[in-house]
DNA sequence: GTGAAAGCGCTAACAA
DNA sequence: TTGTTAGCGCTTTCAC
């Protein structure tokens, strides 16, 4: 297999024609310059017994196209992005493109490097999940040399466009489903701070709060990244403050994740003692004790629309519109909410 | 940030020497060529000035090395090849290397096409998470232009180096855990049967059977892939059998998931009605209803490793020796074991 | 110490 | 209908 590829050169000597009339019968511009059929078929009779395919790097010298894109996620072994990263993939299998993947490691300072370097090797363009707190290094893709889409995070104020769930309605539906079953202390652990997924979410959460006239207390909001270990350090400060929390509201996988750990630990059980909801659906949530109400992100659709908004515009080498796609969230209700009675409320009142 | 990269040319017209200079300048053979402190000075200053690095396109061509990796996965998506992917990323950075990312979405077809298409964009090195049943595409990788190294699964008679858990181990110690808390009627849901993974860890379930003088019994193993559905029909099929096991292996970490829900469905509980061990670890495997025992696999030192060996060949440019790294597992002892009692022998017998 | 020139494999403008 | 030639940006042989 492919060990040292044919070169047009070599067709051409092979048959006594110029490389240009084999590069012409090849990429199907034979019928433009009025090739014969009798040249155009010895040509890519020999060309697919040699399994010949022209030398990519070779083609991007000249065309200053690759037929590849750039794939930049802040964290791989992350469910949620290993999901969009499949599905880019694939996408771009469809597409005849390749895809160079980065892994910024949810540091901005890696993140930059990557786009220079995937920028460097003339990606035809780049999916970006941006680490999310700076955006000063994004200001120049916007009139960049190739079509870039955000997913997962984005930044209002740059024109770049984006492909985001709903995160402000999934954290409302979330916050309300535990308003409706009487919740009123909800205490939120959240993310990384600066980053428009964290933002969104607790935009959604305390409008919620707000249209049902609750105040939002300040310190009910705890953690400080997605990171499991945020989730546990934010759970256990907030099952310390008194009057307890009736619910919890993880803005993440893996901060959910923490906030079991930190519940199990304090002796509490979910939903009698203390109610839980989730940000980011996960395989396993049906099988967890109790299994844990979502809000179900489609990172598929995520993926899927990144690619498809990504090849359109390589097609047509068009512009960085600043188009915001925004994709649904499904509130998954298992059995981690339990409606407040009255003897719990009083029960939290003086322990 | 790099609209249009400079060029060697440019810089050369700017200070009024050759591209051959300031070519050995900046590539470090300005010594071998005792080009004057003050050339190379100047043509250095004026390269960070304008933020020049070389065309890796002219460079890929010119010098038939891309500084660029080819990792092929069955599929992203699924957490354990994700945190390959996530540290085999990681390694190519720290080597200055790019990574073409391709899915194979477990089928063979796509993974030929994969090679096929990195090799053509001449990686230098390439990882190979092969699907694992066909073998015969990869019989021209051995003598190959470039090092390959397969990781998780691997062929026998194949004269490629791989990196692969410890499964016969693995499988033999959870198996041997099961037999020491008394389970004779052990199930196994497996994986793609024809795959190294799936032989390995079914030897492992085998020995330790043998070592116990307890006879295998073939009605006892089902399931046709490493998906979540396969392990749903597997074992609602096995706890059909009668006399029903008193325990079950799941060859895999969705499998195990599909094992849960059958054994939900058919209202046994974990561990009282049926034990429960899963070969690979996951997250969530601590806050399962039980938590589940596990043999953990550490697919960072799968990645981590993979990629040394990748980078000391490509660096050495080194043959494919077919030396075999093989990963200890961990056995991960949680609550979905429990011994058999002469009470649930019994009860098994005639329901 | 430095440079001219060839060539990696391809495409496209220009000729014929 | 086909070919000649230039050039993408780089490295390297050979020459001075």
């Amino acid at each position: 297999m492919r060990n040292a590829s044919p070169t047009l050169k070599a067709i051409a000597a092979h048959l006594g024609v110029s490389v240009t009339t084999v590069s012409r019968s090849l990429s199907g511009q034979g019928a433009r310059y009025r090739i014969s059929e009798k040249t155009q078929g010895a040509v890519r009779r020999l060309a697919r017994r040699l399994d010949f395919s022209p030398n990519p790097l070779a083609r991007g010298l000249r065309l200053k196209k690759t037929a590849t894109v750039g794939l930049i996620i802040p964290d791989v072994s992350n469910p949620f992005f290993a999901r969009i990263a499949h599905c880019v993939t694939i996408a771009a299998r469809d597409h005849h493109h390749s895809v160079l993947l980065a892994d910024s490691q949810e540091q901005t300072r890696l993140e930059i490097d990557s786009i220079d370097a995937l920028l460097r090797r003339q990606v035809d363009g780049l999916i970006l999940c941006p680490v999310g707190i700076a955006d000063a290094h994004l200001r120049s893709l916007v009139r960049g040399p190739v079509p870039v889409i955000l997913v997962d995070r984005h930044f209002p104020r740059l024109a770049l466009p984006s492909v985001t769930s709903d995160n402000v309605g999934g954290a409302r539906a979330a916050t309300s489903h535990l308003l409706a079953a009487g919740h009123r202390r909800i205490g939120v652990l959240q993310g990384l701070p600066e980053t428009s997924t964290n933002r969104d979410r607790l935009t959604g959460y305390r409008s919620a709060l707000a249209g049902r006239g609750v105040r939002t207390d300040p310190r009910l909001v705890a953690g400080d990244t997605f990171l499991e270990d945020s989730g546990y350090r934010a759970a256990r400060r907030l099952l310390r403050t008194r009057p307890r929390p009736t619910a919890l509201f993880a803005l993440g996988n893996l901060i959910a994740l923490g906030a079991l750990r930190a519940i199990a630990e304090a002796g509490l059980r979910i939903p009698g003692d203390i109610s839980l909801v989730a940000f980011d659906d996960h395989p396993y949530a049906d099988h967890l004790a109790p299994p844990v109400t979502t809000v179900a992100q489609d990172a598929d659709a995520l993926g899927r629309i990144a690619a498809g908004a990504l090849f359109s515009r390589v097609r047509a080498q068009s512009l960085n519109s600043s188009q915001r796609h925004v994709v649904p969230t499904r509130l998954v209700s298992r059995g981690s909410v339990q409606p407040v009675s009255r003897a719990s409320i009083q029960q939290q009142e003086k322990p």
